[in-house]
DNA sequence: AGTACAATAACGGGGCGTCAACGTAT
DNA sequence: GATACGTTGACGCCCCGTTATTGTAC
């Protein structure tokens, strides 16, 4: 039951917000990578803040990991279980359950966390290079220029 | 005319070295971002040493940058034209021709630069969150633990 | 004459873009 | 009643993976 004090955003608002098209919040919710959202009595989608932070979650998970949708859900499901045991109020017991949620969102964070690194590490490489041609190439920018000078450009 | 001393290289070699499929190799080539390798005269195709380099940079551009393969095209025909560009034995004359390459070269790997620039700067930004993350689990743990050891599993 | 490798053609799937036809109202 | 915004299909594109069928030989 949604708190009635939240302000809730219809899809184009979301999509802008978030820097997606309304056809990837659909496309989301029909792979399941979002939430169901409630609607208006005429069907308009409503959005809370926090499917916005899901959404914007979701794109730099995809954006800079680069993994596919069915492996971002896995790892967007694993936090969302990790925000249920957070919430729940003790229902002591079953404490070998939330250990086993717990380990397996560290299991999750951890891939995250050597994708990010490998990846960190080959950029910074390549960022290397870039740099490296720059130079060469500010080099025959000058080679070129002097050339010039020495033989004009048409003889008169 | 390919030097004849180069050691050529069947598809699936190239595949292999380079971790494509033989497929993505011919697509690439239908698509441009690889030149037509020549051919034995049963049809196979032969590949040389520089085109296995050629597809490792498009992977690159790919994996890292994550852009999309037209816009590959575009930087590694840019780079193409450089090659040639050096190549040539100073036919001279048309100096501000070769300038107009070469200034488009350097915008395309400035481009790449930026791109290359931005995404680190997320990913290190990512990647703190999740050592974060990662330590705050820990801590869980550890109470999920301690709570135990008070309050035995199952009261005998 | 059998095996390993290659060729082309064609279909399939993920992640959306893009209408089309129609209903709703922040 | 006109406008802006939303709804569900359905088809298309890109970047290949995956057979299927047929030809070649590092």
């Amino acid at each position: 039951m949604p708190d009635p004090d939240e302000a809730y955003l219809q899809i184009g608002e979301v999509a802008e917000r978030t820097g997606v098209t309304q056809r990837t919040l659909r496309f989301y919710e029909e792979k399941g990578l979002l939430r169901p959202p409630t609607r208006m009595d005429g069907g308009f989608r409503l959005y809370s803040e926090q499917d916005v932070k899901r959404v914007e979650h979701i794109r730099r998970l995809q954006d800079l990991l680069g993994v596919a949708l069915a492996e971002i859900k896995e790892m967007v499901d694993a936090e969302e279980v990790l925000r249920e045991l957070r919430a729940q109020y003790r229902p002591d017991s079953a404490i070998d359950e939330k250990r086993r949620q717990l380990e397996r969102a560290i299991d999750v964070v951890q891939g995250q966390y050597s994708i990010v690194k490998q990846k960190t590490e080959q950029m910074e490489e390549m960022k290397a290079q870039l740099k490296e041609r720059l130079k060469t190439f500010d080099r025959w920018m000058k080679e070129l220029n002097e050339l010039e000078a020495k033989e004009p450009v048409a003889p008169a």
